[in-house]
DNA sequence: CGATCTTTGTCCTCTGAGTGGAAAAAGTCA
DNA sequence: TGACTTTTTCCACTCAGAGGACAAAGATCG
């Protein structure tokens, strides 16, 4: 397989991101777009074409005159995602465009340490290229549920991801499948999933918070991830909500995650199972034997009190602190993500209440505050799109 | 008087910024840090002494050859900032290089409005101007006590500036001086400076926590001030701490600025004084007729314990934002500023055992959390920084 | 003190990138 | 079919920048 190629300068990455992010051009559409002469702009194309980067795609429909030629990302392009979760592994193919073309999912506790897990991913990306998706791979990107060294490309002191510290996760894969890699924070992926593809698309600032097993907050800040100084920028499950809450797993007491977490919603579920406040609840614990964030939407959904209360509760926490955030961050939209984000409307409305009440006005002056659309595939989608920004830049 | 000259090209623009920060410098050694052919460099470096910004300066010492030809900013290049505070005005001209020529500083109430207070500034300016410090203005930065819009160069809704909502300060100065002008929040100016000539700077992220009459906050990503979406950003000083606690002039209960901002602080000492808690600063309210923060700060000098006892719980409350805020942004230092900063090390002893103790380890592993070292410079040296920013760059 | 080597500054030529005009190719519209 | 538009290709021209040659200025050594 011919090494795969890179632009040659930034004429080009910036003609292939544009392919990218708008689809299929003319050649004189992109002409109007990009401010460069008509034959520079020729040549680069010729070039890219030259480099299988690109392709022709027929004529376009006259603008009154000669049919201008249509150019498109070449089809065979390929990016890989893999978005591993605490309890998850997400393995996704895409298009140059970063359309998911395959999507792979299974259950898989990260705790089986570094190995075994990104073994088993391999495994997954295999079943997609018997498919026959998978021509060739132009870059991957990887998310873990934990902070990263950017820079070297692996997880740094992980609290739920035991025998992980340090694994050399980008430099394995690159390896492995012999094309760039990117290792980023499974957070920041999914922030950078809807910036492509979801509803930040226009905002250049924006926070995506994921509540899930962890909480945790992707930063966008000019619409590139900010990581902070040693890449663990973004992680509020700490912070604190109260002094007097419950103890929390990290050893202080009142941090949101030990309201919130899934840990913490599970725990309150069962109590509330057990004390015989919620009957809803005490049937599900009847019946699957343990409780979990989904069981507490659940018994929400079908309208038993007692859950809709947890999950006011947990939106007032959160809302206490994304409003901190919020003032401090003056973000042009909130994105609230995550498995316990299925809870819904009840939650967005708390958080909502909460933000808009204690914000500075100013700040959420014209702030939307939304559910993410994107389900399961922000994540993937971000991977990719954190290898084609990679990818698609000069040098 | 001549127009003032810019940079025409990149180039240029990084050979002033260059001189700027890292003072005179040899033709050859600037040949070394800059990649650029010696031809090329000559080339600019003439046509900077053309456009007036720069001059020779004799010859370096000989490094073992031909001695090489010192060249440095025109020593006739000057910077104006103001910095406008709640209650008072500081004016300062600086050199090419920054460093203040002239300072001069009065009381003057924000409050009179945009027209009385500009009007003194500019009449300040003019004692500047009689000494002969400045031949000519090349560009001026202005610090206003509240939220900006930086693209207008207004304010927009601040809280204590009745009578300068949308006033356009920046262009109103700029046809009154004639040379360029921008207008920035009072906090971020104070980053700005401290990231020029303060501790600051080698850090690229950072956030500058600055508490007088309100408690502010600057943020800097990547060496440059981030302002948010609508400017907003850093307005940190009515961030819940805790839900029982005094009422705040925004109408919530517990903000930050509620518990230790200048007024809140003059309120407590005042209450100490009355209820003979503190005979230190009863003693100081019967001089003075009331008490202000810089009062606690002398009883907490002279051993008082309701003083230090002040300090400390309001060190706890801003540590326990900043502990949040710490673990939100990962910043690589954090600089405490303002007025009631000259509480010292008690109070930075207190936020310091807050933020190490609650924000997450990866975040605080390699954190500096230090007081400002510039006094009352840092504004007026951020607004020259801001200035000179966006005149040292090709147009 | 002179010869030689090193560094710096200047000049000049050469190259390659990029621009913009002209003309050809391909379509539209009346 | 002819006049007009739009697109593409081709080509000559310009200009920025690189880099070599040489001169100027100083260091080093005998």
């Amino acid at each position: 397989m011919r090494m795969s190629a890179r632009p040659q300068n930034v004429h080009q990455a910036r003609l292939l991101r544009l392919l990218r992010d708008e689809g299929p051009r003319s050649r004189a559409e992109l002409g109007d777009v990009v401010r460069l002469s008509r034959s520079k702009l020729a040549v680069e194309l010729d070039r890219l074409v030259e480099l299988g980067l690109v392709e022709g795609a027929g004529l376009a429909a006259s603008r009154g005159g000669r049919r201008s030629g249509i150019v498109r990302l070449s089809p065979s392009l390929r990016f890989v995602a893999f978005d591993i979760g605490a309890t998850s592994i997400d393995v996704a193919v895409t298009d140059g465009g970063l359309e998911v073309l395959g999507h792979v999912s299974e259950q898989c506790d990260v705790r089986q340490g570094a190995t075994v897990v990104l073994e088993r991913a391999l495994e997954l990306l295999g079943k997609l290229r018997d498919e026959g998706l998978i021509p060739q791979v132009h870059g991957t990107g990887i998310g873990v549920p934990g902070p990263v060294s950017f820079r070297d490309g692996m997880p740094v002191v992980p609290p739920i991801m035991p025998g992980w510290d340090r694994f050399p996760v980008r430099d394995a894969i690159g390896q492995e499948l012999g094309c760039p890699v990117l290792v980023d924070n499974d957070v920041n992926l999914m922030a950078l999933g809807e910036l492509h593809a979801g509803l930040a698309r226009s905002v250049d600032d924006f926070l995506l918070v994921k509540i899930g097993t962890g909480i945790g907050c992707g930063i966008v800040v000019d619409g590139a991830i900010y990581r902070g100084v040693s890449g663990s920028a973004g992680d509020i499950g700490h912070i604190r909500v109260d002094d007097d809450g419950p103890i929390c797993a990290c050893g202080n007491a009142g941090c949101l995650e030990a309201f919130f977490g899934g840990a913490a919603l599970a725990r309150d579920a069962e109590a509330a199972a057990r004390s015989g406040e919620s009957p809803a609840l005490a049937a599900l614990l009847e019946t699957h034997g343990e409780l979990s964030a989904e069981h507490v939407g659940e018994a929400a959904a079908a309208g038993d009190p007692a859950a809709v209360q947890m999950i006011r509760a947990g939106g007032r926490h959160v809302g206490q602190v994304l409003a901190g955030l919020v003032s401090f961050f003056n973000p042009g939209l909130v994105i609230i993500a995550g498995g316990v984000a299925g809870l819904g409307h009840t939650l967005l409305a708390e958080i909502r209440s909460v933000v808009y009440r204690r914000s500075a006005p100013l700040a959420t002056g014209n702030l939307p505050i939304v559910l993410s659309e994107l389900a399961g595939t922000a994540g993937v989608v971000g991977g990719a799109r954190l290898i084609s920004d990679h990818v698609f830049s000069a040098s």
